[in-house]
DNA sequence: CAGGATACTGAACACTGTTCAGTAATTCAA
DNA sequence: TTGAATTACTGAACAGTGTTCAGTATCCTG
C-alpha cells in the first residue's frame, strides 16, 4: 500500500520545485518582479498549479521566507552553543543578524518591510510560523541580554526596553544597508563594527 | 496677453490636484494600494491625462514625497535656529526626524524602503531633487555632529562614520516602529527616548 | 471665421493575481 | 480486464494594474 505515500511525496517535490523556482526567482529579481506565470514557466506547469500547493502568492513567499529565517535561528544557535562569554556571544550573535539580512536582502525586506496588512491575508499557520520565527529569534536576543546584566558585562536595565531598542538599531543598519545601496557610506565592514561598538558601550 | 498665463496656471492647477488626490490616496491606501486609476476618478479625470503632467507613477510619488520631505527639512531648519545648545539641537532634530517619519509613515517606507532600481526609472529632474531633500537632511546631521565635537558635547570622531551609523540607528527606530506596528513594542515614547539616549551617550 | 495649437479621452496592450469548469491520468474495486 | 472514482492538472476567463497613442474636442490667434 506505498502507492499513498508514493503520491504525497511526489505532492511534496512538486511543492518543493515550486519553492526553488520561487526562491531563484526571489532573489534574483525580487519580491515585486516575482510572478505566478514566472514561476510557473520555470517549472513547465500551469500558473493555477501552483494554487494547489500555496494559497496565493505572499502564502509562498512567506513559507519560502520562514525557510531561510530558520537559517538564521540555527546560526544563533551555533553561536550561542560556541560558550563564550555572555556579552562576546551577544555581540557576535548581532553581527550575525545583520550579515544575515545583508546575506538575503529579499528575504529580509519582505519581512520586515512589508506592510502587516499583506499578511493578514496569510493563512493563520503559515502566518504563526513566521511570526514564531521572528519572535524566537528576538527572545534570543532578550535571554542574551539578560545574561549579560546578570553577570555585569553590562548595566543593569530593563531588559526589554534594552532588547527592543538594540534591536530597532540592528534592524535599520540591515534595512539601511539593503536599501539606501546608492548612499555614499563609508567602508561597511568598518560602519558596521563601529555601529555595534557604540551599541554595546552603551550598555556599560 | 495673460491667456498664456492663465493656461499656465490652469494647467498647474490640475497637476496639483492630481497631487491632492494621490497624496490623499497615498496616506489612506498605501503606495501599493494607489492606482492611477483611483487617482483619476477621484479628480475625474481619465487616466491618461495623469501622463500629461507626469511621467509615471513613480514621477508622481516621488513628486509627492520631495514635497513632504522638505518639510521634514523646514523643521530641522527651525530647530538649528533656536541657538540651542549644539547637544541639544542635535537631540531634538535626530527626534523630529523620526516624529517626521512616524507622521508620514507612508512617505518615509517609498523613500527609504523601495529598491533603488525602481527609482532609476524616474525623470532625472526628479530623482535628483528627491535625492537631493535626503542629502539635505543628512548634512545637516553631519553639520551638526561636527559642531558638538567642535565644542566638546561630544569626544572627538570621524564625523562621516559617527554621522552614518547615527542615522542607521535612527533610521531603524522609524522603519521598525513603522512597519512592525504589530510586535508587542513597550510604550512608544520611551522607547524612542530610551533609544535616543543610548544613541547620545555612546558618543560622549 | 479658418487654422493651428493645446487639452483631453477611449480604447487598446501587456502584464498582474486568482478562480473554476473541465479534461486527462491514475488508482481501486468488481 | 473492465468501469467507477479519485486525483492532478490545465485553459480560459475575470478583474485589476501601468502605460501608450490615435483621435477628438476645445480654445486661442491671426
Amino acid at each position: 500500500m506505498g502507492v499513498a505515500e508514493r503520491r504525497a511525496r511526489e505532492k511534496d517535490d512538486l511543492k518543493k520545485k515550486i519553492l526553488n523556482a520561487a526562491a531563484e526567482l526571489f532573489v534574483e529579481e525580487g519580491f515585486e518582479n516575482v510572478s505566478m506565470r514566472k514561476i510557473a514557466d520555470r517549472i513547465e506547469y500551469a500558473p493555477s498549479t501552483i494554487y494547489l500547493h500555496f494559497r496565493d502568492k505572499v502564502d509562498l513567499v512567506g513559507s519560502l521566507c520562514t525557510t531561510t529565517f530558520a537559517e538564521l535561528d540555527q546560526r544563533l544557535q551555533e553561536i550561542q552553543d560556541l560558550g563564550l562569554a555572555p556579552l562576546e556571544t551577544l555581540r557576535k550573535s548581532l553581527r550575525a543578524y545583520i550579515d544575515f539580512g545583508l546575506e538575503h536582502p529579499s528575504h529580509y525586506a519582505f519581512v520586515f518591510c512589508t506592510p502587516s496588512s499583506v499578511f493578514k491575508a496569510m493563512a493563520p499557520e503559515g502566518q504563526e510560523q513566521l511570526w514564531g520565527c521572528g519572535m524566537g529569534s528576538f527572545e534570543r536576543l532578550r535571554v542574551g541580554m539578560g545574561l549579560c546584566m546578570d553577570t555585569g558585562a553590562i548595566r543593569r536595565a530593563d531588559v526589554e526596553t534594552v532588547s527592543q531598542a538594540t534591536w530597532l538599531m540592528m534592524h535599520g543598519i540591515t534595512t539601511g544597508l539593503i536599501f539606501e545601496a546608492d548612499f555614499p557610506f563609508i567602508d561597511r565592514e568598518t560602519l558596521i563594527e563601529h555601529s555595534l561598538d557604540r551599541m554595546l558601550d552603551s550598555l556599560r
